[in-house]
DNA sequence: GATGAATGAGGGTTCATTCAT
DNA sequence: GATGAATGAACCCTCATTCAT
């Protein structure tokens, strides 16, 4: 998944120059055409966009679940490693959770249509959904854990069920002014606190 | 054209006998159809499904949004009216709204995709998203205001937002083991308590 | 083809009342609909304006060109007896040709696609054509030959394929403000004329 | 997106060599079929014929209009560019006029269904219609000023209108033997002719 | 490696025609 | 006889995916 060595250039785990030049194109056209056609834009369209063929998305992602996978790594990425960060950082783990939380929302809500895949139903997006599930689940659970201990919330839903709940309350979110993913994520996250 | 004289047809409904069972056998066979492939299933699948034509559906439901208001007016209609009683008979106006909510939930939870309809921005569904808002909010509205004055809750959360994210959380709640949307939903209506 | 004498009624050589009454709200209403949409609107539309069920049309009229006929068999009855009139009434046999292809233009140019459907090539159109011919042509061929006794044509155009030309003309004439049926008819007559 | 340098493709013309085949085979397919079963035939009838897929048509030809075009295109810029060729080499305007005109019958005589399109109220054809008028009326004019100013001809009649008229008697004339459209063009075009 | 042409399955919709009521 | 519900072939068009160049 990662840049393995089988190439036979000599720069570590990089493909050609130009190669790695569409590659990049093709994240940045994603990203863009995402933003207002949904993740379930016509290939067409993101290879237009990027200025490149067909073939060429097709070659550095074999599906659309890599492609999106891979342009949203690096967001996926920060959140993840935004947990342990906040933990140490608030006065409390109910409030480093409130926190990252809302890291997940800001991140889900500009995204259109995402959230709508994260359904683990969508079976061309199984490498998606287990690759946010492999990289964000733990951090949840872990701060969830954190609070739960502490006594800050009541025990017993794990992180996996939380971040459905949190994605699901984040679709459609973008495209209706009369709809605020966020106050509701936190009334959602204000139900765990232990009532006294 | 009206009911003349040597039909046998005694119900007040619609023309024959046929053509009612075939509207029903569509209905059901919709349902069905929904459930595993979403609300926006190829007409060829639900017509099969029924054993009927495709011209058949279109003569019974124009639009695939006739289609799917017809399939679930029963139980919005259900819904829509158990909220006053509710109201009537539960000890106080939050209870209600709690119950109020579960029957939603118990109706969205079993409708795969149809969730992911309610979203505003689905041109060809508005008809259906507004028989929805039009039936449901009211009473939805009239919940949540009773339970504010009895400042049992917070205000300030209009019905059709709590409606939306509460549909948002049954988004694919059917197909997945590990997901209670329930119980999310509960966390989402405690939330809204008032803190003492 | 006539009113057959198979029947069981009373009256001479017709069906029931209503059927009649039918027949003739059948030929109204298609002769309104082909005004609007063309003789191949279809067939639903023909029904919804004569207030009778698609069946009854398929009773009466077997296949569309038996409905077209019946449509305009009036019209062009009165087309065909109109020839031997002309022929004694006029000075001259051109002068008569003249005045009777006017009739033809006339009737032609108010139904809209009668004229393209005259084409041979048009397989259901079969009976209709060989009506319009079986009547019409003979009618054409004696002003024709009258003309040329006299020595006001050039002979050797026949009947038919004057009156082929002719309909070819009218084709789509009803709905083009800036094209003269009448006047390119009347150039094609012309030219026939011997020059002396 | 040029032509880049690693490609053989020496002609000027579009991309690869295997796609200016397909336009080729094709246009070639099309006419074919036009014949048979007029320019309203099924885009898979025409698929088929050309032996590739239906969406070669549509990357060739994204509007139906844009094939007719395409296939008469180089017959219909013949024809235009004979006019004044014509002009300078008959003896007189009028017998240009004669030439050019058989040879827009010639053209027509041969695409079934063609003449039909060109009735203006084929909105699907709108550009199809366009393009044959912008083409042809302006040569056609000129034909009927020259000889008009000669006195060979009544003036008063312009060319979309005599084109009209000509491209209608050559409806359906390739199905018929027992009709010739040539003949009653040339009785059309002696009728403009000044009576002396 | 890159390109984008070609493929063809997939899904929507219309309407002539039949036939149960 | 009349009705109009049902059928399903026939068209249209889109787009994911493959593969020749």
């Amino acid at each position: 998944m990662n840049d393995s060595g089988h190439s036979t250039n000599s720069a570590a785990g990089s493909k050609r120059k130009d190669a790695r030049r569409n590659q990049q194109l093709l994240l940045d056209a994603a990203a863009a055409v995402f933003v207002t056609s949904g993740v379930e834009a016509p290939v067409r369209d993101i290879a237009a966009k990027a200025g490149v063929g067909m073939g060429t998305i097709y070659r550095h992602f074999p599906t659309r679940a890599d492609l999106v996978i891979a342009v949203y790594r690096h967001q996926v990425d920060a959140c993840a490693e935004a947990g342990p960060a906040l933990l140490s950082e608030c006065p409390t783990p109910y409030a480093a959770l409130e926190q990252w939380i809302n890291l997940f929302v800001d991140f889900l809500i500009t995204k259109h249509g995402l959230a709508a895949v994260l359904q683990p139903d969508n079976s061309s997006f199984e490498s998606l959904h287990a690759y946010f599930l492999d990289r964000l689940v733990p951090v949840c659970d872990r701060l969830l854990d954190a609070a739960a201990e502490r006594g800050e919330i009541r025990p017993g839903l794990d992180g996996l069920e939380l971040m459905r709940g949190v994605g699901n309350l984040c679709v459609g979110a973008e495209s209706d002014p009369g709809y605020d993913a966020r106050r509701l994520v936190a009334l959602l996250v204000t139900g765990l606190r232990r009532t006294r």
